[in-house]
DNA sequence: ATCCGCCCTTTGTGATCACATCTTGGCTTA
DNA sequence: TAAGCCAAGATGTGATCACAAAGGGCGGAT
């Protein structure tokens, strides 16, 4: 037996499943900022060798993901504030313009969705379930964005996302508010009323708010 | 012998040197778009076996900068208009903010090396050198976004070049101009002058300008 | 008690191989 | 002549292994 036969819980391919597990874990936070990770823990644990968990790997630390120590160790990162900042003004850069984009197309269902979404948004809230939080706060993003029919732009928003996750975690999970999100509402009234600036300044003060408290 | 003894042309490893290099080539269009690669003639190109090859080509691929198809063949990206347009709506935002972010710190070391650079663009442009172009003029940007001190910014500014860079070659192959490039002057002149919204317009036409004639 | 050094374990790197799949070129047949 | 098919080569995938180097922990010296 050289060649294992197929864990058969999906068709994908061995380093694209594991890509597409650690991926979600790191976006939505289920790892703390300097976590370590190994190739051979990754390969035990998704029950593949090391070859392609270090695909995964290398594709996650392209995007940013995680990082590598100059011996090759992984890790996921542990941003400075500065590069928090940067982030987070990067966010606020691309996808105020997403958001533009999608507006003339964002119909009745649309802002349905996003108000259904939003709920979901406050009950993490409300239980103060920190991957719920993020997971359905992104998801609420993703579903405007998707509309603006701009996939490299969506997909470089998720690329910063992405670089955010661990941080997320790390600054949501010592969160104390209990207030459903307000800006999101400030985002739904604008697409509402067809209020473009409105609209910019909405996403632009939701996506660098949640950010700005950490500057300690 | 299981193990290369190291080529020692560098002290880099081997996947990394095969990246730099192919990473170069792309992002200097020495590259077509729809280009084929192969994992085995890359690894005899550089004397490496298939594995840092293939490591080489997912980063790559994660970067956008090379495509994959559902075979898992490999070739360089050929772009639609629309995937065009929406890369060079990305130049613009990010390269607008990142001149905007540079310019309280350009002083006038830093604008005698633009203009250095500049002529360098221009004369490329004379000799109809498109690889020579290509690469002078991505210097010239980076020189100056590099005084933003944004490495994140940066970075994703240098991954839109890398997706564009066998487009742009495509795109400036058959070019016919000889004109040095006039919106480099303007930029010079709105860092000079401390023109800020001079500089974001001029930053955002060169931008701009150079990838919208191909939208045929 | 603390700091330094050494050894063993852990870990990443890259070569090689078996295998499955895709591609392609030529041949057959209608 | 053109369309279809088969075989052989080409190509990506993932497992395994040898090796080097980095880390960690333990013991001894001061």
């Amino acid at each position: 037996m050289t060649q294992t036969p197929r864990p058969l819980d999906t068709h994908l391919l061995a380093h694209d499943r594991v890509y597409r597990h650690l991926r979600s874990r790191i976006m939505y936070g289920d790892l703390a900022p300097g976590q370590a990770l190994t190739l051979r823990g990754i390969g035990k644990e998704f029950a593949v060798s090391m070859t392609p968990a270090r695909e995964a790997v290398r594709r996650l630390a392209a995007e940013g993901a995680l990082t590598m120590s100059a011996s090759g160790r992984v890790s996921t990162p542990a941003l400075s504030n500065e590069r928090i900042e940067e982030l987070a003004a990067l966010r606020a850069l691309i996808e105020v313009e997403l958001a533009s984009r999608a507006m003339p197309r964002a119909h009745y269902a649309l802002i349905d969705r996003l108000q259904t979404i939003n709920n979901a948004v406050s009950e993490a809230v409300a239980h103060r379930d920190a991957v719920s939080y993020i997971r359905s706060n992104l998801e609420f993003h993703r579903t405007l964005y998707l509309r603006a029919q701009a996939p490299a732009m969506l997909a470089m928003a998720e690329t910063v996302w992405l670089q955010l996750g661990p941080t997320m975690r790390a600054l949501y999970g010592r969160l104390r508010r209990t207030e459903p999100p307000h800006f999101h509402k400030l985002i739904i009234a604008a697409l509402r009323a067809g209020d473009e600036p409105g609209l910019r300044l909405a996403v632009r003060t939701d996506v660098t708010q949640g950010l700005r408290m950490l500057a300690t």
